[in-house]
DNA sequence: CTAGATTTGTTCGTATGTATC
DNA sequence: TGATACATACGAACAAATCTA
């Protein structure tokens, strides 16, 4: 029997239509988050059609982060920002197939961080070196119980997503906070992803104090090639955690 | 006032929860791209809910491309394999508000385009380097028309993307096909990024005719210099693509 | 090719919760 | 506080698509 999935729908959906000209009516108006669609009316009247068709386009931008829609007199569909957790849940959903690898995820940490850090160097705020004097601190702790080991592997992660944040290459920080979620979750629901604990969290402090003392001093190169070898050592320690890793991709609830 | 779009929803909605156990049910069981989700009435039952609840759950999985619907004997919603081009516009509509610069664009692609040059080297069939080839001689005729320098112009990017799809890292593999489908957009669509024609092009046909050879003789670490290499000239012909690129995110429609 | 079975797709009406004014 | 506007949810009936005999 021929595959009936690879078939083609015979006609474009008119809601999904809706979609692409509400999408580029937002564009070329340059609307900014905040900002009102027209109401259910002005809809169903420009693209004459239902109001069942127009709640159906409505709902599918919904799903796509770019609308909010709120109840109540002068409610409607607010354009927003697409949340960061909207993006990265939607990107999940595709990783899950394509099932990544351990080492595959963290080859990419390894080849994204010492450029993150290397932007992030002269962005850093005195409030982020706080931040991040006081992450480290946090893993200095001794660690008496397991969550708070596990809070501590979050902490140590946290520091990678606030440099992420700073890079000021909003791709590049998409990826390296993406990438170091996907390690969070690991932690988390997989319970792998700590091994050698004791001596991985010193090589880990380690490093992130020598990151630290670059960023003050304003050594941009230094921290990169810093980080380079902090990666290095993260990937080797973290070698066996080898298997595909589906249904973690799907199955995490964030 | 208070920003009202920032308030969080007191009750989760009933049909976001059916999403997410649906979610956790495929990613336990393990299904596979072609599998059937169980269907509106079996739905209705398990969730406890009226068949609107449950068809607003199946359009919110089919929008983000993880089921397609089918009617008839047999139909229902199929689990599919997210296709690159859903997990693409997902992401652009992120990125839309994130406004990265032609630069951050450039930058990115240089980070990752040499990593990928690298790891596909070994992977690369002898049907990929014909390809390859193929490609390079498409870039390497006298063009007469504008549509003809544009489709060379897109020619030169899928190299890049072929390269891409065979580094073996999945998540690499997204994001080298994704700045590569941006930087063909806006192309294509600002009919910008076609600066100094001659000398651009010419240097990339040379770039691709040594990697080409590069992969022939299974020189890794070549190929990623010699891609650097390219990466760095392209950045630099390409310098005038300053401005902030709002407006072609949503608005392009693949 | 037709007829019927099966499953999704659409459209009503109604009720209820919730936010705004 | 109460009226209003909108979303959410339910149920039932009907329409359309698609497979099979």
């Amino acid at each position: 029997m021929i595959d009936k999935s690879l078939r083609i729908p015979k006609r474009i959906k008119r809601s999904d239509q809706i979609v692409e000209s509400v999408k580029r009516w937002v564009a070329q108006n340059k609307m900014q988050p905040g900002d009102r669609l027209p109401n259910e009316r002005e809809l169903m009247e420009q693209f004459d059609c239902s109001k069942g068709t127009v709640r159906e386009a409505l709902k599918s931008l919904e799903v796509q982060g770019l609308v909010s829609i709120r109840t109540g007199p002068n409610g409607g569909a607010l354009l927003e920002r697409v949340p960061y957790e909207k993006a990265s849940e939607l990107l999940r959903n595709f990783l899950h197939f394509e099932q990544p690898s351990g080492p595959d995820i963290y080859a990419l940490r390894t080849l994204v961080e010492p450029e993150i850090a290397m932007l992030a160097t002269p962005r850093l705020s005195p409030d982020d070196l706080n931040a991040l004097v006081k992450l480290v601190e946090k893993c200095e702790e001794e660690p008496e119980t397991f969550d708070e080991r596990l809070s501590q592997r979050i902490a140590e992660l946290d520091f990678h997503v606030l440099l992420a944040q700073r890079c000021g290459n909003a791709m590049l920080a998409f990826i390296g906070r993406f990438v170091n979620d996907m390690i969070r979750d690991l932690v988390i629901f997989k319970k792998s992803a700590l091994p050698e604990q004791r001596e991985f969290s010193c090589a880990n402090i380690a490093y992130h104090k020598q990151l630290i003392e670059a960023f003050r001093e304003g050594k941009a190169e230094l921290a990169r090639d810093l980080m380079y070898e902090h990666m290095k050592s993260a990937e080797h320690f973290n070698k066996e955690l080898e298997g595909r890793l589906n249904q973690y991709f799907l199955g995490v609830t964030n």
